[in-house]
DNA sequence: TATCGCTATGGCAGCGCTACCATTTGGTGG
DNA sequence: CCACCAAATGGTAGCGCTGCCATAGCGATA
């Protein structure tokens, strides 16, 4: 063993702990990982000279040497986005007692970046991986697969999984929110979807609004969809343009809440009460909803729980258990409030 | 070396690629690291043989040999903060073009859970550390300082700073409101801010709030403190308290704009209009503040410019470069709304 | 042809740890 | 006092890569 001051790398290692120590290397292991089989005294021998020099176990060699890396890869669209940061949230909560620390990665939606990610993250050896969305490029699959690495998708429940999956069904959701509608006497119905063909969510949305508005017997139900972005701005924007071509409409469910924000400043700005005049609902239960006057009837997510399942899936995986229910359902809930 | 099958790990390693290239296993490794010394020819080859096996390098094996890791921790109070939520992403958005990764913790705002991750991410020998907040127990110091790590704090700027910090002037941000209401002739000032002791941000606030109404000759200015969480429900409690005991107030600054959000919800309760029975603002430029009716007049801190700046610190330091200045205060902007 | 000066490539030790055994220790029962 | 067994401890190869240096190749120049 080389002394300290002429090796590459001037760290601490654990033989340098162990000599110190008058122990071996094995022991000093050992007494991090499973204390229960060290005796109590070359623990606190141990104990004391790690204490005494601020020595920090490198988790990458040992990462390396074990095979296991203890490291989660989470990527998320954006985090700036309280959809995503309450899973993140609910993730790194639950997996920080267990041992595991989260990589973090940001997609900005876009599919290529996700593989990307997803490369780099099964290069740093991640034990599992929790993917937002059910729609990946072909690449995942073989990637996953090739490393042979536990993956949960969340957030939609996709068709055709990778492995395991946590989410709501957004079709049934909606046709919830429009059945309730429909309930509360509404009669021209629309809704606001989001024109962009990756977003596989809104077009589930509008599908369940549809299949039930038509069943129920609604004359014309209006889908108005808007491109880019689904901010406030742009539900204004819809609630005007759909206002000025279809006035007699008697309630607007948006496919966002924020959109849905959006909508109801118009119509205030416009002098329509709501939900008197006209009923409004959104997606996805946001706090903001509770906070606008009226408040804003949406459809709540767990969201929080969609992390916290995930992560338990992950470790029941890890220790080898049986997974009764690979594919979890959380189901969602239709917030009443004043608008409609 | 050994053939694949007897192998401890089944993982493919550069040496399999390299034989099957025809190369020796330091080339493979220029060959993804530094292309441009590595001739067309045999990086066609290699490049082949990757893509042909899917082979991954295991950056964790590489991070071990380079004694760098290309990963930088990241610890926040909490995720579930649209505050926060903008740093990491400003963070990643800004690490990732670079070839870091980031570790994401939450701390739910306790020092010594703070302190565990540190150790945590210092175990995985992260090269860079982003924390939030200046206050910080004094093992931090300790643990950074023998890791040798480069650490920024950021959103306060800390009186005695770890290594570097980007943030602002929680006192002289709240200095400027106060002025602010003082010039639209505001007499009767209040502040609400939050009783919590290790919540330093919320006292520097109030400070330079008493500071600019004592200095104006402000009579009696309020000082109401909440303990808790600062959510719209503690702002409209307070609210309420305020107002059954000293009714002729005329302005309330809040020290969150969510609380901000109750205090408003409150006056509108009780039949006050704002801004012309009585004003109110607020303090974080969240985008509730935008979607209230009035809109709430705020203090706009750029919330992911300070991830992004953090991020350009740690780069340059990575790369030897001088930093001029280690301290960086990115300031605010008085968001004149409706409300005041 | 011999010499130089590049660029391109390769061999191998070592990064710091844990898995896998082998060995030692100490207490028990005959 | 010895055989026996479980608990405690230790030696060392190897996890997959890169840093360091040595060597090979190859054209240009004298």
């Amino acid at each position: 063993m080389k002394p300290l001051h002429q090796r590459r790398s001037k760290r601490l290692r654990i033989e340098d702990i162990a000599r110190m120590a008058g122990v071996g290397p094995t022991t000093v292991s050992r007494s991090f990982r499973q204390p229960e089989k060290v005796s109590q005294k070359t623990r606190k021998k141990i104990d004391a000279v790690v204490r005494e020099t601020g020595y920090i176990p490198d988790l990458m060699a040992g990462s390396l040497a074990s095979l296991q890396s203890r490291l989660i890869a989470l990527l998320v669209p954006t985090i700036a986005n309280p959809v995503h940061s309450d899973i993140i949230q609910g993730v790194t909560d639950y997996m920080r007692p267990a041992g595991y620390e989260v990589l973090l990665g940001s997609t900005g939606y876009s599919p290529k970046v996700e593989v990307d990610l997803i490369r780099a993250f099964v290069g740093r050896r991640a034990d599992g991986m929790v993917l937002t969305g059910a729609n990946h490029l072909p690449e995942v699959k073989q990637i996953v697969e090739m490393a042979s690495i536990p993956v949960v998708e969340t957030w939609e429940l996709p068709g055709n999984p990778l492995d395991m999956a946590v989410g709501f069904s957004n079709r049934q959701a909606a046709m919830s929110m429009t059945q309730y509608l429909i309930d509360r006497g509404c009669k021209r119905l629309a809704i606001v979807g989001h024109d962009a063909p990756s977003d596989s969510r809104s077009s589930a949305r509008v599908e369940g609004f549809l299949a039930v508005a038509v069943q129920a017997g609604i004359i014309e139900p209006v889908v108005w969809l808007v491109p880019g972005p689904t901010t406030s701005q742009r539900g204004s924007e819809a609630m005007s343009g759909l206002l000025n071509k279809h006035p007699e409409t008697d309630s607007v469910f948006f496919v966002s809440d924020l959109m849905a924000v959006g909508g109801l400043l118009e119509c205030q700005r416009r002098g329509l009460t709501v939900p008197n005049k006209i009923a409004i609902a959104g997606f996805g239960g946001s706090e903001i909803t509770a906070l606008t006057h009226p408040a804003i009837t949406t459809v709540h997510i767990p969201r929080k729980e969609i992390g916290k399942r995930a992560a338990e899936l992950l470790l029941l995986r890890f220790n080898n258990e049986s997974i009764l229910e690979p594919i979890i359902d959380v189901g969602y809930m239709i917030m009443k409030r004043e608008s409609a």
